[in-house]
DNA sequence: TTGAAAGCGATACCAC
DNA sequence: GTGGTATCGCTTTCAA
């Protein structure tokens, strides 16, 4: 995307209208006549700003078929002193073609003459002509931006799967925009409408609390890609990643290493691949022939702080067990630090498994033994999907599936 | 903003319209009126999308002074169930009043009598109608979006300064967009442009390797925020934190305690507060009347590994030292990493203080005493002087001070 | 106070 | 292949 490149900006107010005043900042494109009016409203909460139009300057209009040539009569003519946002029909000006022309040019709508194509070409460059995005998405209905949802702008796993979606839009010309749901099903919609009110012209959620349902009536309208799910329906592609044989992979890590009394500190209920993990921690138990001790399995929020609690009520039940397994890295951190306390080392007294492979997971002390979920990856497929959607492509994106990762967290048991 | 909760949106493309075909998304408001044409393009590297125009229904529009009351015949008449993007017109004309009305009452851009104003609110709530963001930003020159450019997306410091940026903005009706500039200075160039091409209203900075100068020039064309510095320009709030002080803090601390022989691992030389941090630990260390060693200074790069290179460094050059200030947390968990690959336990080999107060400080093992950098705090106060920007306010927001947390990878020096 | 209408900067129909 | 031009949905003059 060659005219994406060079950006001609203003760098102070247009000196060149009348009535100009002390504004500050030229909005948008308008030059202003004058301070503004009014008061700030009680709907909007904010003063109106700083806008004020170009009071003489019009722009050149032909209603009628008559009115042909008349663009040498344009009363702000091109110059580069004063430099103002470019826009198309200057383009087209410069390049002596019709703005259709430069419109096709740019989206590769129609084949365009050679000649003309270059000529629109020089002109983009020499211009320093950045397509609007924000008309394009109101007149062509499509914005370039792409809707995340997320948990939290800093959650530590979804922030590198954020990551990969910004790398992977930002090759196609697309944005992401970041919005946050907090663990929460009403914000969730509200992020959706949020986005869907900026027009995006498509939603990534990222796991999420929402329902499949609501999912999939959100998917008829817009095209959305969720990961953490397996569903089907028209207009929605579902990146699931198979927890449960991750979570598999992972207790069959410390049973090979002779354990057999095994705690598991159980995710927050309301995300759909906790019970995944759990059910794979218990598949590989019963594999294994041994039954699951409930008073092994303490349930846990996701989050350090269940994680350390988690252990804390093991310990104080006297529960006998020789490894952990935590359904994720933030859990298993504080799980660390609660054993650290009462003096347990890992791994020597007791052996521990994380789940996510977080960044921090590898400087853990120990370094954590994890199951390797790949986040960024994740947010780069999930992009790739939207962007097959966005074409008309049926997305056959797959992710990658889950891999242990043994660091220092785990050793076989002795004695 | 009361009418900005309903939000009323097509749940399948409408069927009332004729030559509709297999579309799948109603792009826009648009209804389509047969597959697209056209081959992707070179420029924008993707296929247009299945954009179509209406194709009779035309929107009613009064040229003439002498179409007065057309409305009536206007060919989609509002009905429930052929739902689609209410727009302010439809408001306008469920209220019986102009749109102009419509747009004073949602801006609040001037006075309306209060009938009128009530029938427009009820409308508005009956019809669920949401502004459209693109047409306004495309109308009035504003976008209510602001560009945040952070290191990265997933930074774990800048992450939670996110989050509060999110919420101090969408409590005014603003929404972030979000852009990583990784940690280049050209990149960082690159999401300013992106960002001004979408119009954002304003763009903060979060700390960044951009110049002063660079800065102020940017703020000449857009209102400006940035963290982590400190300078004066017209059009630009800059928001530092005191790092100095801050670093003088914690290493009072370790002298305090008793420590002597401390060891420094700076940060990312590139990092503005790197060198602002440095000068507070030898500052400190100047006033108890130490002269600085040295051989106890470690380069880092404020990531874990530089942390525990540092710290590597320092032991296989034989130095001695009682405890380690480490310029971040992040590199403070890697020296930690390090010193337990050694053998040696914090705090009672070694004392160690971190920088910033990350989460993961007090999930460490043992959790770290560190200096408080409040980055939710940051994200919170930048977000709320760029509004104070926005509405003509000289800001006057300012960052709490630095503040020591002790926690337990401290220790009193014996014998 | 209120309405009419001219744009904002593109896109994509429709005709040539 | 091209050009004309009617929109997209809203803001803000200007005139009444």
């Amino acid at each position: 995307m060659a005219f994406w490149v060079v950006v001609g900006f203003l760098a102070r107010p247009t000196p060149d209208l009348d009535g100009w005043q002390h504004t500050r900042w030229p909005v948008a494109s308008r030059a202003p006549s004058g301070e503004m009016s009014g008061q700030p409203s009680a709907s909007s909460g904010l003063v109106p700003g700083r806008t004020a139009r170009r009071p003489s300057a019009r722009r050149f209009t032909m209603t009628t078929k008559s009115a042909a040539k008349t663009a040498a009569s344009r009363p702000r003519s091109r110059s580069t002193l004063h430099a103002g946002p470019v826009t198309l029909e200057m383009v087209a000006q410069a390049a002596g073609v019709s703005p259709s022309t430069v419109s096709r040019i740019l989206n590769g709508t129609a084949v365009v003459s050679a000649a003309k194509k270059q000529a629109v070409d020089e002109a983009i460059a020499a211009l320093g002509f950045v397509p609007n995005p924000v008309a394009r998405g109101l007149a062509g209905g499509r914005t370039l931006s792409i809707g995340v949802v997320a948990l939290s702008i800093d959650s530590p796993f979804y922030g590198v799967a954020m990551r990969g979606i910004e790398d992977e839009l930002d090759r196609a010309g697309y944005s992401p925009l970041f919005v946050s749901g907090h663990w929460n099903v009403e914000e969730e919609l509200r992020c959706i409408e949020l986005l869907k009110a900026r027009r995006v012209d498509g939603i990534i959620v990222l796991t999420g609390r929402l329902s499949d349902t609501a999912l999939r009536a959100q998917a008829r309208a817009l095209p959305l890609v969720v990961t953490g799910r397996n569903l089907k329906a028209p207009g929605l592609c579902s990146l699931g990643s198979d927890d449960e044989a991750g979570a598999r992979l992972a207790t069959q890590h410390l049973l090979d290493l002779g354990h057999r009394r095994i705690a598991f500190i159980a995710g927050d209920a309301e995300h759909p691949d906790a019970d995944a993990r759990k059910r794979g921690h218990l598949g590989a138990l019963q594999d294994a022939g041994i039954a699951p001790d409930p008073a092994l399995i303490q349930q846990g929020d996701y989050q350090e702080a269940g994680g350390q609690l988690a252990v804390d009520r093991l310990l104080q039940g006297r529960q006998r067990f020789t490894a952990i397994f935590s359904a994720n890295d933030q859990m298993a951190l504080g799980a660390l630090l609660a054993l650290y306390r009462r003096g347990l080392r890992v791994p020597d007294d007791i052996s521990l498994v994380g789940y996510d492979n977080l960044a921090v997971a590898q400087f853990a002390t120990p370094p954590l033994t994890t199951v390797h979920h790949a986040g960024y990856e994740m947010g780069q497929t999930a992009a790739a999907a939207m962007l097959s959607l966005l074409s008309g492509v049926k997305p056959t994106q797959r992710l990658a599936p889950p891999r242990l990762i043994v660091r220092e967290s785990t050793r076989r048991l002795t004695g």
